[in-house]
DNA sequence: CGCGGCCTTGAGAAATGTCAACTTACGTGG
DNA sequence: CCACGTAAGTTGACATTTCTCAAGGCCGCG
């Protein structure tokens, strides 16, 4: 099985001692991909690099909202909490996605380090008044919120309508698709989450995502590895899905 | 079915001598919000002012998004059809929303009018090239789009994590919130959309919502009215909100 | 080696779904 | 203006999926 997470890791390198943007593996899929050299100096100059541990609270649902992000390694899970110890996760940033899209003068979700996450953090307001200069900066920002409007469009009507085993196959694909933009297309699907994340994104319970996946693998569509999953049979596995 | 598509352009037609956007009542809640008096000319200009009667498709998934949209009266429902006659309703549209946010090459969902809708349609290209011209209508269009996102997370949060009573109750106070922007505050909340709809964007049955309706009825919250509710005590309303 | 976190599995419980009957509201045509 | 037909809404009885609770297994780490 190959580790996905070691290979962005090895993408990133690079970018650990680099400060410049320029340098950056990500860049293409990130915000950053609408700025031409000069630009992309000036976001340079506000952007500040960050490590986050795993499990770390990146930022907290209902604070001030003061800062933007963009992931440039690891996966981050982002999250409402509800009455009762309930939660849902609204999802997780990768590599090159933007956090602070829905945003208000608060967060309206927490945002924590599955693993170890690298980070560009941008002052909100800085941020914003660079928005405000670069037209092309704001249209693609812009693009990236309506992307995620559709995949938020896509979520509701799984967890709205679908059978837990579509949701978790479902998922399971998202994520393939998601590393392939990443790291290349493999049929291994790296999953550093937790059960109980992918529960809470998937509105069902740890043991029914258990059980969910081991049925799956029973029936030889996937084998079940640590913190991953091999899809082993495509054409079932999309079958389920639609 | 009909060609719907034929009968809103017959419409349109018949409306096409609609008054100016200055005197749109809704104007101050819609994307025109943004513009000053020459740019609102200009953006009448490339409208059509579209009557559709109830039950009429608008846009239908799958299509190539030729159009956006505008609602200026009327309810709209948004949805996609899963297999098996599943169906996730993503939201309603009232009156100074935009349909079309969202936006691809081709519709990620189908519109049509609940009861009786008068739409604002831009050609999608022509838009696009005005939003180019305009970033002030592109911020707004952005805001538009972020502030459709925290819907959407909210109901993603409801769809996965929230029993049925908190979907039914949320839904009526949502609701009422909305009307209330735009024809200002009141018990009586509107709900033109069968139980149908409401099932199929809370993610329950229809015998589920009337169920949970009739309970809170029962225990004074609510008086069930045709096509409206009044909701009696807003405190143990709210209550089951959080 | 043993502890703790995470995952899996099983058995019974609960919420919601399904199916079916019945009521109500409403518009049409006699 | 009434009678009828249809669509929408309500209610009840029973089915099913998923949840809850509980026990045990696996694995990395101190």
């Amino acid at each position: 099985m190959t580790d996905c997470k070691t290979q962005v890791d090895e993408l990133n390198r690079s970018t650990s001692n680099a400060p410049f943007c320029e340098a950056c593996k990500v860049r293409s899929l990130a915000v950053c991909a609408a700025l031409d050299r000069s630009e992309l100096r000036e976001l340079d100059s506000l952007a500040r690099r960050i490590d986050v541990p795993p499990k770390k609270t990146i930022l907290h649902e209902g604070d001030e909202a003061a800062a933007v992000y963009s992931v440039t390694a690891g996966v981050v899970r982002i999250y409402k909490l509800l009455s009762q110890g309930r939660r849902q996760v609204l999802g997780f940033a990768l590599p090159g996605d933007f956090i602070g899209l829905a945003l208000r003068n608060r967060y309206g979700f927490t945002a924590d380090a599955v693993d170890h996450v690298r980070l560009c953090r941008f002052d909100r307001r800085e941020f914003e008044q660079l928005l405000s200069r670069k037209p092309r900066l704001l249209s693609r920002l812009h693009s990236m919120a309506t992307h995620e409007l559709v995949i938020a469009q896509d979520q509701m009507a799984l967890l709205g309508r679908r059978t837990a085993d579509e949701r978790v196959a479902m998922f399971i694909l998202s994520m393939r698709d998601r590393w392939a933009k990443i790291a290349g297309k493999s049929a291994t699907v790296e999953l550093p989450m937790t059960r109980l994340d992918i529960a809470d994104h998937l509105g069902i319970t740890i043991e029914t995502v258990s059980r969910t996946i081991t049925k799956l693998a029973r029936q030889r569509l996937i084998i079940n590895g640590p913190n991953a999953v091999r899809i082993l049979d495509e054409q079932r596995f999309a079958e389920i899905c639609r």
